[in-house]
RNA sequence: GGGUAGGUUGAGCAGGUGGUGAGCUCAGCUGACUGUAAAUCAGCCGCCUUCGGCUGUAGAGGUUCGAUUCCUCUCCUGCCCA
């Protein structure tokens, strides 16, 4: 293949627990710094924001959908109309989901066989088919910088044979996929599945790990499985690519506590919905926790969201007037609710760069653990920064 | 002053023409959200000691076993006429 150039940079220390490590990623469009967090763009854009606000919040590469471009406006459209970067008008590296992910979030519009998945269109019931080499075709016509394999996820709940039958399709579509890929400008990772089942997710990672992607990416993480049972999955999986040179990708996590938790266990990218959809509805990220921006007692507060922090919302305007915003639905409330959450994400992952580039991660863990608070267990909620 | 149509839980309504009115939409309160069918969804939203109980249909009387419903008077609102 060839797309991509990865380099670690800081290794992990002999000593020291840990399996974080620094890297740099170089792709068509730009070069990405490892540990990173992909904002999610899934109709070519990412919900409330313009490019420019992307550039602002700190993103160096973000995350599209191959299902939702392919049904709408069509990869065919795209493709005639300069590609996937020219058509938003992003710059910067662009990775496309395969849109298996689709597979589960729209179970119940869909039918799987060997060869593929059906599917009703979510947008007007139209029919539609997915095969791993027509997955590759739509990601080609779009022109990411980084292409993902074809795969069937599944859920904690599926039976040992689900998850067994669905981890060896996603090893076939895995081959099928790189045989069909043929753009060298277009890097392409390979998904791990196995599901919670250690012998499945441990087979699954040796058999992706054999084949020549240019990155991992660990999937079906992003589910309702406990912390400690994805932290127990990373354990498992990270050790048997320790001495692969190729980045590792955590699909679908977000929080970030799941963030510095993943670092810690050795994985290099991520990608969530979360920190924008949360913003959405009015959840705010602070160090320590969180904060819902609706709730009655910020209607008078005159104070930033977050004393320290340098985005767009919070570098002029009130808890107040957020929380007026939220109220009477204007939509610069959408936009500087997600220009937050991002920023507060890409900044924690800036600050982890920032440990593992100086060797201090170890020490500092705790201090980060802190700040990341136990978002993903709606425990921790901090009133005030 | 006369006539007429009305007065239902914050707002707007539905319903109820003698037999258990707490139903809807807003607004409000709280929560959820992780490779986006999500500016979405869920719970609460008269009072209480909440697996239940109580109160409540403008107010006061009356008829009746029983009244939101029928009768009388009063108050309030819209419209029409003087």
């Amino acid at each position: 293949m060839s797309g991509a150039r990865f380099e670690v940079l800081v290794p992990p220390p002999a000593e020291g627990g840990t399996r974080a490590r620094l890297g740099r990623l170089e792709l068509a469009h730009g070069v990405v710094e490892t540990p990173q967090f992909m904002p999610v763009g899934t109709n070519a854009t990412v919900k409330a924001l313009h490019p420019d606000d992307l550039d602002e919040v700190g993103a160096s590469i973000i995350l599209a959908n191959t299902y939702h471009l392919y049904l709408r406006p069509g990869h065919e459209r795209i493709r005639n109309l300069g590609g996937l970067h020219r058509f938003m008008s992003w710059d910067g590296p662009i990775l496309t989901d395969s849109g298996g992910f689709q597979v589960v979030s729209l179970s119940d519009l869909r039918v799987v066989d060997d060869d593929g998945v059906t599917f009703r269109s979510h947008l007007d019931g139209s029919v539609h088919r997915f095969t791993p080499e027509h997955a590759i075709e739509v990601q080609e016509a779009l022109g990411s910088d980084i292409a993902v394999a074809f795969d069937q996820p599944v859920t904690p709940s599926s039976s040992w044979d689900v998850v067994a039958d669905a981890t060896a399709r996603t090893h076939r579509w895995a081959e099928r996929s790189l045989a069909a890929h043929d753009r060298p400008d277009q890097a392409l990772f390979g998904i791990v599945q196995g599901g919670l089942e250690p012998d499945l997710r441990a087979e699954s990672v040796r058999f992706i790990a054999s084949l020549p992607f240019d990155g991992i990416c660990l999937g079906g993480l992003a589910g309702d499985e406990t912390p400690e049972q994805r932290e127990a999955t990373l354990d498992l999986a990270i050790p048997l690519l320790d001495d692969d040179p190729r980045p590792r990708y955590l699909m679908g996590l977000g929080s970030p506590a799941d963030l510095l938790e993943a670092v810690h266990r050795g994985v290099d990218l991520f990608d969530s919905v979360l920190p924008a959809r949360v913003a959405r509805t009015g959840q705010l990220w602070v160090p320590g926790g969180r904060i819902n921006i609706r709730n009655t007692r910020y209607q008078d507060d005159p104070e930033p969201i977050q004393a320290d922090c340098p985005c767009l919302a919070c570098r002029r305007f009130s808890r107040a007037y957020l929380a007026h915003l939220f109220r009477a639905k204007e939509l610069l409330a959408y936009r500087l609710a997600t220009c937050h959450n991002l920023t507060f994400t890409l900044d924690f992952m800036a600050r982890i760069r920032s440990a593992l580039r100086t060797s201090t991660f170890p020490a500092i863990l705790p201090e980060l653990r802190l700040r990341a608070g136990r978002v993903h267990d709606g425990e921790a909620s901090v009133q005030s920064a």
